[in-house]
DNA sequence: AACTATTTATAAGA
DNA sequence: TTCTTATAAATAGTT
């Protein structure tokens, strides 16, 4: 119906075919309202353009056509919903026993609700946590020799780069001096002394960790050839 | 379009609605194709016709069109057992990630899988399993010290009991031998003596806890009038 | 279910 | 977008 005869397949010019829909659109949902109208039919119609926009049409409420569409067509279906989602509910109920079991001994653990425990099950618990502490103590101690094991090596290191540096600074200071006494003799002296050398000292600030800096031969340590070996190390 | 123009309304007659019905039902779900082709668009159509039976269309599928329209529309209207199951799902999920957590931490808790963690955080596990066990000592001592007080009372009753067993033991015996000096006197004698007394002494087995039967004086110990007070007590 | 007179929808153009 | 209009399509009433 139009000045000429349409094929039925997707409309490729894009403003083209948004114009149809358009048109489409309205004489399909005029239709439906009629039809449900003349024929006291109950009718649901959903459209998304192909931009996305809804359109619907209904003469009753989409509710009731969608449940009633469910139960008169997917009745399999939604019983395999149903039994899934008793499923999952299943398991939910299960994770949530679990947890709170797991939650009460957690809270016995941190000596809280002691109540109902008698002389045994406390006995059991200090034992428990005896075993524990004595692990984690262990695990601790462990953890902080090697850390200053760490140090130690770090800090023989930098005590090494240390003496070279004050050798260095030994031998510059004295051919500055040398050059000075130079310079002097010959009588020119433009510029004035500036040769107050500046270095700082590592600085190790974690007040948690003690730091021992003994000068115990450093393990491990290959003779690092590079010029500047750095500095830096952190905890 | 017709024979002749027709108004919208009902039509109470039973057959013309019904033939109506077939001709402008099966016209708006070829309107609903040719729009979906045409158009690009996504299009679901549910039609229940005033005998209840169902027809339907869509170009995708009706699971699709209803979840995007209710999506689009932001509401919930129908619980679907699938949306239940979503959501028990999610439920699960959630727990099911609780569960994990409060394990790894009670683990830690119970000395195991410390790997991961630093000096502070072993520093503090210990403080943690300390206080707890600091209450549950406290606990137990509470308990155990109630027990010995217990054990104490009851322990004097006893004794005091025990006493008076004897006391009217010795009456009872003296008795006796006065009533064997007669009959011995009167010369009949037909019962050879069988007058030893076995009494049992109260027997506590319990190991593990340190009994202490110091004979301390009673404490809220009605004056029983009854002639025979029961001895027994359980832990 | 088929026919067809007539109404209605809409494609193309403005 | 909306209006116009020629024409295709739908369908009411009939057979």
């Amino acid at each position: 119906m139009g000045r000429g005869k349409t094929v039925i397949e997707r409309i490729e010019n894009t403003t083209s075919r948004q114009v149809t829909f358009s048109k489409r659109r309205s004489g399909l949902f005029k239709k439906a309202k009629e039809l449900a109208i003349l024929c006291d039919a109950e009718v649901g119609l959903i459209v998304f353009s192909s931009t996305g926009r809804l359109y619907d049409f209904t003469n009753t409420s989409m509710k009731s056509v969608i449940e009633r569409y469910q139960e008169a067509k997917d009745q399999h279906v939604m019983m395999s919903a149903t039994a899934e989602a008793k499923l999952w509910q299943r398991e939910a109920g299960i994770l949530r026993q679990q947890l709170h079991n797991l939650q009460e001994h957690h809270l016995q653990l941190l000596g809280q609700q002691l109540s109902g425990l008698d002389v045994k099950d406390l006995q059991n618990l200090e034992n428990t946590l005896e075993m524990s502490l004595s692990n984690i103590r262990q695990k601790k101690d462990t953890l902080m020799t090697d850390q200053i094991q760490e140090l130690n090596t770090k800090g023989s290191l930098i005590h090494k780069e240390n003496i070279e540096l004050y050798k260095e600074l030994n031998s510059v200071t004295q051919e500055n001096a040398e050059l000075k006494k130079k310079v002097h003799e010959q009588g020119v002296n433009e510029h004035p002394k500036d040769t107050a050398i500046k270095y700082s000292i590592l600085n190790v600030d974690d007040e948690n960790v003690p730091v021992n800096l003994e000068l115990s031969q450093p393990q491990n340590v290959e003779s690092e050839k590079s010029g500047t070996p750095s500095l830096g190390f952190q905890l």
